[in-house]
DNA sequence: GAACCAACCAAGCAATTGCTTGGTAGGGTA
DNA sequence: TACCCTACCAAGCAATTGCTTGGTTGGTTC
């Protein structure tokens, strides 16, 4: 008979809850843009009482980023190190962003917007190590792709992993679950103007895979 | 040597300089983590002086941008009305974009930062409405694209120009002036990229196996 | 040499900020 | 009954924020 004013979140504890309360306001207003009180308002509850929860409104943060930087990157190493050829692993890469995207919003729009920001402080150094990272992963696939054959010779590498890399993440402003296209479709879409351009084919024809 | 941009009637050289300061600080801080000390220190003044010469800092950001959006979408209109022919078009908007971010930087940083916040402000529903126009030049082009033929006919138009969008001006976030690239280099790589995609071209020859 | 003016200073105010402190409601356990 | 625990409240503090007010400076003009 006790109504309880909880959200459908599958979270256990309260901790997650708020915390995910806190990653969507940081999301959409941005991190210094939202006050202890307004997370506090949308959670139901007082300012003050945050901080039986967490140390600082920094912690919060700290953790949303640092929780969904290791799962993403667990991923990312586990591409890397399966036996699929150039071509496939890149488009897993590719894939493997849109459904963080898709499954994690909040977090990479956080990180998106913020990661200059707070990266200059100490604590948030591991977003510098992240990033150059997130560079060896797709270096790495890129130049693969090149040895291989299954990608054109004459891409400046540096620039051509900026322009992946930016775009992919970058839909982080647009997309949202549940819209005309799912997060796989996007990807393929993404990965068909990426390959082989948007200009009209010459005279042949794209590939089949063998 | 050639006229400058000018300020109407009184060419108020120490308010355009405040406002590059300004410029500079929001882009690389943000709006909202920027305080009037930090650009009064920067000028080398004291904050309230700062409002001898603005009403008050949001004004600021308002000047900022809508000065730019004003001069970046002549030069879209210029080139929608010129005679040209569809792709030459599309590759003279991506140009004219890049030079935007290689002459204004930190007006494209902020509109690209702040863009989403400070659109919900009534003073800046310019900004949504200058979104809205730009997606009018890009769909445009891209639809000339394709009914000329010079672009692929199986694209999703929408997805294309989000692609297309994000893509130039996302690059703000690391190119720099001066830097080994120029900006028509690297405007001229991203045609080639956006364009003829990174894959090898796969004419008849079918020989790529390891 | 008086009037004027743009640019700036010095001081501070009201609101907002992140965070602290001491307390309490309600449930579980013994 | 007594004890503890989690989750919260109530009140407020110190710092920071955007902005205001009244005054000062140095140069220009007549």
């Amino acid at each position: 008979m006790s109504a309880e004013p909880v959200q459908p979140t599958t979270a256990h504890n309260r901790r997650s809850e708020l915390l995910a309360i806190a990653a969507g306001l940081f999301a959409s207003k941005g991190f210094k843009n939202t006050t202890v009180r307004d997370i506090a308002d949308a959670a139901g509850i007082l300012s003050g009482s945050l901080y039986h929860h967490f140390d600082s409104k920094e912690s919060m943060v700290d953790e949303i980023l640092s929780t969904f930087q290791d799962e993403l990157f667990g991923r990312y190493d586990a591409i890397l190190l399966s036996d699929d050829d150039a071509r496939t692993k890149l488009e897993q890469a590719v894939e493997v962003s849109f459904a963080a995207i898709d499954q994690h919003r909040d977090e990479v729009a956080i990180f998106q917007n913020e990661a200059a920001y707070l990266g200059g402080f100490e604590r948030f150094a591991y977003l510098a190590e992240r990033n150059a990272q997130s560079r060896e992963v797709w270096i790495t696939l890129l130049d693969d792709g090149v040895r291989s054959g299954a990608l054109r010779s004459d891409l400046d590498i540096e620039l051509t992993y900026r322009f992946l890399r930016d775009t992919v993440w970058v839909a982080v402003a647009w997309y949202r679950p549940g819209g005309k296209l799912a997060h796989t479709d996007i990807a393929r879409q993404y990965l068909t103007i990426l390959l082989d351009g948007i200009a009209r084919p010459t005279p042949t024809t794209q590939g089949d895979t063998p």
